[in-house]
DNA sequence: TTGCCACTACCACTTTTGTGGTATATTGTA
DNA sequence: TACAATATACCACAAAAGTGGTAGTGGCAA
């Protein structure tokens, strides 16, 4: 059984997509959001899904951030990017990014199902134009440019999830040393890591991405 | 014609009062919320009502601290708190908190609408039940305590929301300043207002609360 | 049993925030 | 016009956060 979560901002694609997917008795469709937010809280409580289809073209945070979030912070999940049109733009970053897959919202049904079952198995999966732009790209660019910086630093521990929640709590370094029973050089560490994993400046990068993000209530 | 929003984290509830008020051609329901979270949010950029009905007892942002934030932020809307039982102690705290009724849901229907067209004209409203604890609360405590520091500082300024958008940002006091051609002090001096404003200690207090009261994106 | 990883801890130094004042323009409106 | 609210600006000192390192320990898994 592979267990699917949708993220898309048109509540009537949801619907249709999952109607359409509970035909198949090997998927089974987790939850729905319509919001990137609403989803990584589910994320940081509920039940995993093997694999996400998300939208790409999305109102509040854009598909492409939710995408590099969840794949860092939930690597277990295999990401399928859903577009209405093909941007060659974005088909570099997410490829870069670590997504399973990369459908336009036009695939017919049977070719969205085929793709979920083998990104579930790992493989990669993508329409055909897609694949077109991907040779291409591979050919013109060869081993391409990173472009900006790719940093991945895994998902977050325990403790640097409490230190999140303490720090939006509006404890200080020393207090929660205290409180926790640890020195406030170790705090600092976990500040410092947090910040270069979430990749923000300061505390009130991370108080802001830990809500965006679910990490924090 | 009197707008009204409902905050109760019961759908049925929200339906129910929503089709009787809707009798009633005075009356007119805005915006129905299950979450103070998505409230707040209506609420920077929506129709502001003249009366918003508030549920007690939430999951999540309690009723009281809904209450004591719409009426900081948003004063000239008129809140009546509704609640399932009723508590002295939340009685005390909340009249002083500036709301204009605090109704039982078991009042009946009649009496409910009537309490709204009042607290619309300024005037305060309760039930029976409650008017007695008042009542009793007057005589034992005589001018009462203030329990603890009641601050309401009124709400942001433009500016101020302009800050705490840029500060969630990541910008530093020295980059804001840059920014939009101010000085540093005076960038701190807004700050320091922001934190007593929204009664927090630091930065993270900041962005935290900025995001549960829907002031930045 | 070896190697990775989370957690811990330390240091020195810089920058930014926070505290607790005061004070003057500017602006809308009663 | 005069008042109130807002926005501006300044000061000095204290506290906290951020930078850029290094490094030991314990547990779990290949």
């Amino acid at each position: 059984m592979i267990n699917v979560v949708l993220v898309d901002d048109h509540k009537v694609f949801l619907q249709g997509v999952e109607s359409l997917l509970s035909s198949d008795p090997e998927l089974n469709v987790l939850k729905k959001f319509t919001d990137g937010t609403d989803f990584f809280r589910y994320m940081k409580e509920g039940e995993h899904p093997d694999v996400l289809l998300l939208d790409i073209e999305m109102k509040g945070i854009s598909g492409v951030e939710v995408a590099e979030n969840v794949i860092q912070l939930y690597p277990e999940v295999h990401v399928i990017m859903l577009s209405t049109y093909f941007s060659e733009e974005f088909v570099d970053k997410l490829v870069n990014t670590g997504i399973s897959g990369y459908l336009l919202k036009s695939t017919d049904f049977e070719d969205l199902i085929k793709a979920i079952k083998n990104v579930a198995n790992g493989k990669f999966s993508c329409s055909p134009e897609i694949m077109d732009i991907l040779v291409k790209g591979y050919k013109s660019a060869g081993s391409a440019d990173k472009g900006d910086s790719e940093e991945d630093d895994g998902p977050l521990t325990e403790r640097e999830l409490e230190m999140l929640q303490l720090i939006a709590d509006e404890y200080t370094t020393k207090e929660i040393a205290e409180k926790i029973y640890i020195s406030e050089h170790t705090v600092k560490t976990h500040r410092k890591n947090l910040m270069q994993k979430l990749d923000v400046k300061n505390t009130a990068g991370l108080v802001k991405k830990g809500y965006i993000l679910g990490l924090i209530e």
